[in-house]
DNA sequence: CGCTTTTGCCGTATGGCAAAAGCGGTGCCATACT
């Protein structure tokens, strides 16, 4: 039996902490009890802490899904730093004789970091058939929900893998996910009678904003004089690779900014470079497309503007979210066109297969074998893991359904006449009474002059700072003489 | 899905018009080739 007090004890001598953030507590008992596990927590609330901690009561080896290379080597990086070795990612970086190695050995590490795709691999399993697991976390649970079906059809198949591992618990771990998405969660994880650690997704320090613009030229327009008026750094989101490109290139030529700009067409060596420069604080605005931001724990970012429509009401919390984790004030601001939701429309049906194309496929795969793009990679994959034809075409029709209704949640948002907080939290199952409507908390912003309201107005250098300086001193040097 | 850009046609000077093509996001893995 663990008690509070080991529990308490533990996160003083391996943590160096007093007092768990909101949640915390709850999951860990949950996990510790044998228990399923949903925890929702807020990102930077240290959602990681809720499995590192029993990994030291339970002794045995934890396995952590997760969906990037990149953030298995921050975990890892991080447990290195707090003095655990006992830990390892295993992907494509590694050698093949490497991973064999690792593989073989397996029992000794505590932390085992892999993505879907890894650990649903034969070798894969049977190495760890030869552990005692203590725990199987699924970290940024609702990339089931978000990426299992049209994307990486890997993640839908973490409940048979579960089975085999028999994990004497399972823990879920997300920041954002609505009833409907938790449904989601658990039911593909197989996984119903878990207990579910929710907290509130409100975040009282972000204003919520939305401006309607005429056109193209003048969202620009606005979105210019407000990266010059604004405290940095921040965040644009774009959903084309080509405007991160334009839009980075009209503010480099244009403002004394430092920008960059961030999509998966880049080379990782290329993306790693922007991301370490924009996390050490060298740069002011970053434009990218959504592969930008999994992991950002950076606390200091002022703004998430959106210069198109984001795809869904999870995806816009998710990237808001990055902004203001210092607890300080920070905005988010949605410019918005009336064109734009037909770039929204489009990519709900880019790169997923239609019924003929399923048909063919299934018929003769040898016909697409050197065939590239999702719908085909998104096929082949599906027939590995021995997916129907018929079962594949409903999948997906239901999959284009709920993104076309959650497109249209999102234009809601951005039509609504009422409070933009209050509609988030009732859209994620919250009482909206909970919310006090005022103008610090949400509006329609068409000027930058909302900025001076919340405090986020840029110090100008002719300004304020020297003066200020010298005032200083100049006190320092009364109380001398 | 709908807006923007390119192509094709006419037929031989300099565009004009309609049809067709292009755009438009997210990442693991493995294996075969250079």
């Amino acid at each position: 039996m663990i008690t509070d007090e080991l529990i308490y004890k533990t996160l003083k001598d391996r943590f160096g902490y007093d007092t768990f953030k909101p949640g915390q507590l709850a999951v860990i008992r949950s996990v510790l009890a044998g228990q399923a596990t949903l925890a929702v927590l807020p990102t930077g609330t240290g959602k990681s802490l809720c499995y590192q901690l029993p990994v030291y009561l339970l002794g045995h080896t934890t396995v952590i899904v997760s969906p990037l290379i990149a953030l298995m080597q921050d975990q890892v990086a991080q447990l290195n730093y707090q003095g655990e070795k006992r830990a390892v990612a295993i992907n494509s970086s590694l050698e093949p004789r490497q991973k064999q190695l690792i593989l073989g050995q397996l029992s000794q590490y505590r932390f085992v970091f892999m993505a879907p795709e890894t650990i649903s691999q034969p070798t894969v399993i049977q190495a760890l058939q030869q552990c005692q697991i203590d725990l199987l976390v699924i970290d940024e649970a609702h990339c089931i929900s978000q990426w299992g079906i049209d994307f990486r059809p890997d993640y839908l198949v973490l409940a048979t893998i579960k089975r085999q591992l028999k994990p004497r618990a399972t823990l879920a771990l997300t920041a954002t996910a609505n009833a409907q998405v938790r449904h989601d969660i658990l039911t593909k994880l197989d996984m119903q009678s878990a207990n579910s650690v929710i907290t509130s997704v409100d975040r009282p320090n972000i204003y919520l904003g939305v401006s309607q613009q005429v056109d193209e030229a003048s969202k620009n327009r606005f979105l210019k004089q407000l990266v010059m008026e604004s405290q940095g750094p921040g965040i644009i989101y774009f959903s084309s690779r080509q405007k991160t490109v334009e839009i980075a290139t009209l503010l480099q030529e244009t403002t004394t900014l430092k920008v960059a700009y961030y999509h998966a067409a880049l080379s990782t060596k290329e993306r790693f470079t922007i991301q370490q420069q924009f996390m050490q604080g060298h740069l002011d605005v970053i434009c990218a497309t959504n592969a930008f931001g999994m992991g950002i724990n950076k606390a200091d970012i002022r703004y998430v503007i959106h210069y198109h429509l984001p795809q869904n009401i999870e995806s816009y919390l998710q990237e808001v979210g990055r902004a203001g984790r210092d607890g300080k004030p920070a905005y988010a601001l949605l410019l918005a066109t009336a064109q734009d939701m037909y770039l929204q429309q489009a990519l709900i049906s880019f790169g997923i297969p239609e019924v003929g194309l399923i048909q063919r496929f299934y018929q003769d795969p040898n016909l697409f074998k050197g065939s590239q793009g999702n719908e085909f990679e998104l096929l082949r994959r599906y027939q590995q893991i021995g997916m129907e034809e018929q079962a594949v075409s409903e999948l997906l029709k239901n999959r284009q359904k709920e993104k076309q209704f959650a497109l249209q949640t999102m234009l809601d948002f951005l039509n609504l006449h009422g409070c933009r907080r209050q509609f988030i939290v009732n859209y994620f199952d919250e009482d909206p009474r909970q919310i006090e409507h005022d103008d610090q908390c949400c509006g329609e912003p068409n000027s930058t002059a909302f900025l001076e309201k919340l405090n986020l107005k840029k110090i100008t250098n002719d300004k304020a700072p020297k003066t200020a300086g010298l005032d200083h001193w100049n006190g320092i040097l009364k109380q001398l003489f």
